[in-house]
DNA sequence: TCCGTACAATTTGGGTGCGAACGACATCTG
DNA sequence: CAGATGTCGTTCGCACCCAAATTGTACGGA
């Protein structure tokens, strides 16, 4: 199996190329595998249940947290989804313009746009879903119930570092530094 | 801390939507989790070292893949750094006008491109891989070398299950029906 | 009422990201 | 050595993706 040994291999290499700095073996490997993992998952789950619905990753994601949270203000949604409001702003227009998602103005503030599903929509989510879930299933197949759990905990504590201590650390790190630009995205005015 | 009591919720709202048909929990969150834990981990590790080098996650890995490896063949780097062929070829041209990449023809094997680094490019690598990895531990300060190897372990499993099943499964569940085309993507000519 | 601050979604710009289509080349087959 | 077949990298079209810039709305005080 390529996959595991790779990764293994590469380390080696990758110190052998440092020369003597240590380097965090676990740490390195935890990362690089939840990044294979999410590939693969995402590929599967993209090429078995979402394409035969006409569905990308992130518009089932966002759907999924539309249908499930009910109507929802757009910040909200794309936060719970994992995205930039710029790019929910095209996801949604694009599921808006296949007649799965409505979008209203909120009534007391005018800056809102809620969210919410048509019946069409919830009609999709209501066969998709559980197919889905089944590949869900499918993918973690390896693991029972207990490894599941033990896993899913690992990587919300991974996602809580993050969260909680993420900003601080970014701050010590540049010290003062300015945020040093993005180099790609719209550049600044004169 | 919203993120692990909102997926519990967003869990048991999902189910009472379903009204009834039973939904997998544990392996839900293994995949939710992978999927936060990747969105997380990367955008700390683009804000922290990879912008300072003016770097996005994709070149860092595909510099990465060329820097380990040695000079490669483009498809084995496309391969290893989990992106398509195609993709790889905008990211490499990117990094050669940077000045970090070569780009030579194997000497035998007309179609074939190989990727190595430039002394630029070594270089770069050698100051920003420690810093990476750095990174790295950051991200898993919350688990010790033993729970690292464990969801180290869980994860190869879920990249194993997809590569050896994945395929199979899908021509299972597809059930010789056409493959249902990508709906973005270029379309076929008349 | 006018102003300024605050905060909302949207637009914009550069760079991925994929898979289908394509053209160049290698290799098999006769 | 000509054609068929397969494999390579590249091109193409569309959808993301982020963060900066922009636009629009809300609401406080002067």
């Amino acid at each position: 199996m390529p996959g595991q040994r790779s990764i293994t291999q590469a380390e080696k290499l990758a110190e052998a190329k440092l020369g003597g700095i240590p380097v965090r073996h676990e740490q390195m490997a935890v990362v690089a595998n939840i990044y294979r993992a999410a590939s693969a998952v995402r590929q599967h789950l993209e090429n078995s249940v979402l394409r035969g619905a006409d569905l990308t990753w992130t518009a089932f994601v966002v759907l999924w947290v539309v249908w499930v949270w009910g109507e929802s203000e757009t910040r909200h949604v794309a936060e719970e989804a994992g995205i930039s409001k710029g790019t929910l702003t095209g996801v949604s227009r694009t599921l808006e313009k296949r007649g799965l998602i409505k979008r209203a103005g909120h009534p007391t503030d005018g800056r809102l746009v809620l969210l919410s599903l048509t019946e069409e929509g919830e009609e999709l989510m209501r066969r998709v879903f559980p197919a889905f879930n089944e590949e869900e299933a499918f993918v973690t197949a390896r693991l029972d119930d207990e490894d599941c759990r033990t896993v899913a905990d690992g990587l919300r504590r991974v996602v809580l570092q993050v969260e909680e201590h993420g900003e601080e650390r970014r701050l010590t790190l540049l010290d003062g530094a300015p945020p040093a630009p993005r180099r790609s995205g719209r550049r600044a005015q004169g």
